[in-house]
DNA sequence: TTTAGCACTCTTTACTATTGTTTGCTAACT
DNA sequence: AGTTAGCAAACAATAGTAAAGAGTGCTAAA
């Protein structure tokens, strides 16, 4: 274990480094950081530091910067809530009261929220569909051959879609199908569409395979695709200093442009609510080179979508995790 | 009027300077362009159509670059027509005839794949709602206090929202309202959700206005929302040599990020299908170190939605007006 | 009108010297 | 034993210089 004047040291390191981006001299530490002993003193702790790995030079006489293994000390034991300026709590308040009627456009608001008040790039993606209870399902005829299908869940996300069929279809046929789906389905998880009701289905109706085929198939389309993925703030990261490497702003566009990866990264944390994930412990390759903190928003245990922040090690877990705690105390709150 | 040796230097020019990115020499230009004379010779000619305008020098003594004039007499004098590779044929062929139920998941597929084959990013904006006809509106109950309205308009747009109420609404309710909004709007292009028409329900409707008025209000937040924007292949663009400048990097991840700006970039083409905008041509400022070329996709004159490739000044133009003809061709086969 | 030849301009690269920062170590001090 | 002052060594960053290379413009001859 490190004795308190290590953590001190440790600490301070951590936090000029995200501050400035530079490495961190002995120096630096010998004012404003409550550290009553000289450079040398100093320069003897970071080197016992850095023998156990929490810190790292960038050559044989620099200053020092926080290793991996530094910045999870530092997140898991150092860490220190932020205060939110009054400005912030009015910006947050403002922003999370505009009336919404669709859960997703929730998720993009806080996304949005969070990537403007903690100045980093942000990124979201909605609910996951398969494991959300069927609370009703309404097809709506629109037109001879077209039909919109309306699925509710119990966490309140509304999931339509519209399904074309080869032949005319009647009002009658689809208030059946209607009936039938309904009676098979609701109060189940969403990802029941599928072969079992596919079989029961044929079993059951007279239809033509032209009718039900197509009702099917687009609903397990529907089920399966990938949630819509929102990105806010891309630029924001560009004005950092880590940016001015071509190598590191080119990975970052690379991320942002896969889609797999981001949701991979969203879907990937196991914690209650905030997870973080620095450079290597990142499941994601393209990842190893920044830091992610992820925000599952959830209400009565119900996933209602998942935020995460995409930065460089160098973050500022802070405020990023000050800023989160308080926006999720206030969704709670509605 | 340019003659013909001149044209040939011109062309020449931008062709070798869209494939390698470095500035032209005449040296260069005496084998393998079709141009039976010395470098002195060519080096007259250059410095003539740089007199006129067409042609630029980065420094004293360096190689010659297109001047945006010279781009833009390029493009509308000695154009070829590109050949479509017969992979690029199959490819095109096999990503359009996808199966989409929405016109808005064409556009984007349409986006998609002219990225993919000519390598540039490119954005897609859905159809321009406002003026488009309403064929039918419908209005379905969602549990007691929340509906969806589905309106359908000529050129097979869907458009759904959901409207939530502030007490019980009933079927009945629901019904006379569907009826109301069908015989005022049906035919009218939906613009017309608007002022006149809720003076026009609040008179012939007896109902609370806490049902009429989330209904009106909703439905014109929904035709005046920004239709969603569509990005794809932002990473492409880094690969190319103007990129290596990080302040072109920054600028373009700002213009993506800036949805104003694309939006703006994507509805502003007058001519038919075709747009191009070289570097100052543009009329957002963001824009004016870039050229775009934007594809309107139309169905017997009506907006399906367009489409826009951003790049470098020094973009294939014959390459991505090609491949533009040609999806036009097949989008209007279909 | 075309072209060969050459001086001149400017970029690019490599090399060198200088300056400044920071460390690690040693020896002295508390 | 822990702390500190002092100093040599390591290294980055900057500026300056020189040499090489690419390309033009101009002149004069073909």
């Amino acid at each position: 274990m490190l004795d308190d004047r290590k953590k001190k040291v440790l600490q301070a390191i951590v936090e000029e480094y995200i501050n400035t981006a530079e490495p961190v001299s002995s120096n630096a530490l010998t004012t404003n950081h409550g550290l009553n002993c000289s450079s040398a003193t100093i320069r003897n702790e970071m080197a016992e530091l850095e023998k156990n790995g929490y810190l790292d030079k960038t050559h044989t006489s620099s200053g020092r910067v926080p290793s991996e293994k530094g910045y999870r000390y530092y997140v898991d034991e150092l860490l220190n809530d932020k205060d939110i300026s009054l400005e912030e709590i009015k910006y947050i308040s403002s922003k999370l009261e505009t009336k919404v009627n669709e859960i997703e456009d929730l998720t993009k608001i806080t996304a949005n929220t969070i990537s403007e008040v903690t100045h980093y790039t942000a990124v979201s993606i909605g609910p996951k569909t398969s494991n959300q209870i069927i609370e009703d399902i309404k097809f709506v005829l629109l037109g001879s051959r077209m039909m919109m299908a309306v699925i509710l869940t119990d966490t309140g996300l509304v999931k339509e879609t519209i399904i074309k069929f080869d032949e005319d279809v009647t009002q009658k046929q689809i208030e059946t199908m209607n009936y039938m789906f309904n009676n098979k389905l609701k109060g189940q998880p969403i990802e029941t569409i599928d072969r079992p009701l596919e079989d029961y289905l044929y079993d059951e109706m007279t239809y033509s395979v032209n009718v039900i085929k197509p009702v099917i198939e687009q609903l397990k389309k529907v089920i399966q695709e990938d949630e819509n993925i929102y990105l806010e703030g891309a630029n924001k990261s560009f004005d950092l200093p880590e940016f001015n490497s071509l190598e590191v702003a080119k990975n970052f566009v690379n991320i942002l442009d896969t889609k797999e990866v981001v949701a991979d990264m969203l879907n990937s944390g196991f914690a209650e609510d905030i997870n973080v994930y620095i450079g290597d412990e990142n499941k994601q390759d393209e990842l190893k080179d920044f830091s992610v903190v992820t925000f599952k928003h959830k209400v009565n245990g119900k996933d209602l979508g998942t935020i995460g922040i995409i930065g460089p090690k160098r973050m500022d877990y802070s405020k990023v995790i000050s800023v989160m705690k308080y926006i999720n105390k206030k969704l709670k709150e509605m």
